[in-house]
DNA sequence: GATCGATCTAAACAGTGTTAAGATAGATAA
DNA sequence: TTATCTATCTTAACACTGTTTAGATCGATC
């Protein structure tokens, strides 16, 4: 304010009420901001500015406390993964037996994926984060864990086959994940191709795990 | 050469000997300064200017031959899915059984992605290429059929039935590709990282598609 | 040999992430 | 209270980016 020739833009400088000004929500403010983002633009529409623009403050601020774009992603990653790991575990829980309890998490790692693409892609796009962030790598192993909770379960081999198992589920449900959201099964934008997709990974899945007595 | 202060730089206006000047050959000079880039940067480090520095042309010289970024980066991705095909069809040639086939196959397409990250992830990264190109989407689609020739030999079942296990086996290799590069699976970078992933892929395949006499 | 169209350059524009230096405000201490 | 300190944020600049417009240049065609 002390400058005389006031700009006419009345854009900057605009305490969000929520974001307070000086009072340690901006983190929270500029988390928040990234993941609306996320959701609306994508992955590759993501920019600190804009980032840094929605949350009131000037494209410096992030940097105070994140260090960079990537630090603030990195946060975002973390937060994504955890929500994955939840998804996991919700799906697991709701079902009886370790077969559709890995049935049910493929289809949940999938909804996941296709619900929040932008924090999907960004969560596996190591370039844009922090890639040796503790955290982060804890956050994902955490993830991957809750699949290798139920492979366990159902193969009951040794740890060898367990892994193996497990790095076959794993791969299984991102791949599917990543190729839908690249179109490579049909349109995405539709709820009915959002149904017919979740339909080719049910049968997908039942192909790859078959129930016990099945045989192919 | 008409202005009279010359740069210190010398770097500009070198129309090197292989890309000739005004003599047609820009856009391969292009293209293949775009895969070198992806090979020795990765699909981040890809920049118009820098692919147009290379070619020794102006950062506006692209624009004529493929309109834009994505246009250029189409392009290689066209020629990426060419050789994926074509990696896929050398693979299944030199093996007898669908089985064998398609496990060399799985193997092949992992093997590609880890050898030309770049190039692999770009192909996939439907963004930053002109998603509803005629040429791409046959490109693409070509590559897929690879997998469905022997899929269909291997399932022998319905048409339904073949689409569901090629879209299987697609994203099992997809998605322990992209894992894989993300550094899930263990470091990338060494020769033995290289072979210990490669291993545990040969495990995931025997695992999902088992030796028809093996049960699970 | 003049015209013409394709090809490329120069220059500018609106963006981007990041940094250095300085202003501001809340907390702490006298 | 007043003064100092520290975290927080802004301003301004820098080196980039992709893209566009207008103009220069070259090879080929009439």
């Amino acid at each position: 304010m002390t400058k005389p020739n006031a700009r006419a833009k009345p854009s900057h400088r605009v305490p969000k009420p929520e974001a307070g000004y000086h009072h340690g929500e901006l983190q929270e403010a500029l988390i928040a901001a990234s993941e609306a983002i996320l959701a609306e633009q994508g992955a590759e529409g993501f920019t600190l500015r804009e980032a840094a623009r929605r949350a009131g403050v000037s494209p410096a601020a992030p940097s105070h406390h994140f260090g960079n774009a990537q630090g603030l992603l990195t946060e975002v990653a973390i937060r994504g993964y955890e929500a994955l790991a939840g998804a996991l575990r919700d799906a697991a829980s709701r079902r009886q037996g370790a077969r559709e309890k890995l049935h049910a998490q493929g289809m949940a790692y999938v909804e996941f994926a296709l619900k929040h693409p932008g924090r999907f892609q960004m969560m596996f796009a190591n370039k844009r984060l922090v890639a040796d962030d503790a955290r982060l790598a804890q956050a994902s192993r955490a993830a991957g864990h809750e699949f290798e909770i139920i492979i366990a379960e159902l193969v009951g081999g040794t740890a060898k086959e367990a892994k193996t198992a497990a790095a076959a589920a794993w791969s299984t449900v991102h791949g599917f994940a990543k190729l839908a959201l690249e179109g490579k099964f049909g349109p995405l934008g539709s709820e009915a191709g959002y149904r017919e997709i979740m339909t080719t990974l049910d049968r997908v899945l039942n192909y790859l795990w078959p129930a016990s007595s099945a045989r192919r």
